[in-house]
DNA sequence: GCCAACGTTGGC
DNA sequence: GCCAACGTTGGC
């Protein structure tokens, strides 16, 4: 089991939202690296709802991977901002997994707490300038986030 | 709304 | 395969 890291703004999708919802596909990601990290993703490992584009930006919950190697469907839907004109079903470029909620936390942990509490060695996000919005998270550090998020 | 840091695209 | 131009992300 390992732990991840989603980014998501509320405004399109936040934690509400997957609450309401209980289960989603992940999809929307456009970005190989972020897809490469989606790829070794397995059933059970837990992801961080991280609520980007607001203020303050930071983690707002936890959901679980519940199915992986998904397709993402919005890469052959013309109508979808995700939609990939170089997407074949025969072989299509972007997979993603489903998530299902778990928790919203009882402390929101801001990304400046975040940023008093770990390096950029710990948590890839505080690194400058990084965009990924999926990445991986060690246990250690994953553990003390979720300490802080429930105390 | 700004803009720095990235990622992607496509001409050459 | 280089790299300029362009698009996007996301904190501020």
């Amino acid at each position: 089991m390992q732990h991840w890291l989603f980014k998501s703004e509320p405004e399109s999708f936040g934690i509400e939202h997957l609450k309401k919802a209980k289960t989603t596909v992940w999809d929307g990601v456009r970005n190989y690296q972020a897809r490469n990290f989606l790829r070794t993703a397995t059933v059970g490992d837990l992801a961080f709802f991280y609520h980007s584009k607001v203020q303050p930006p930071g983690i707002a919950g936890l959901c679980e991977v519940i199915a992986v190697n998904v397709t993402d469907p919005t890469q052959f839907d013309p109508t979808s901002h995700y939609f990939d004109s170089k997407s074949s079903p025969d072989n299509p470029r972007w997979q993603t997994v489903k998530v299902r909620y778990v928790e919203t936390f009882a402390n929101y942990i801001s990304l400046d707490t975040l940023r008093d509490t770990f390096s950029d060695d710990d948590l890839m996000i505080l690194k400058a300038g990084s965009r990924l919005s999926v990445t991986p998270v060690s246990n250690k550090v994953a553990n003390r986030i979720l300490k802080m998020a429930r105390a």
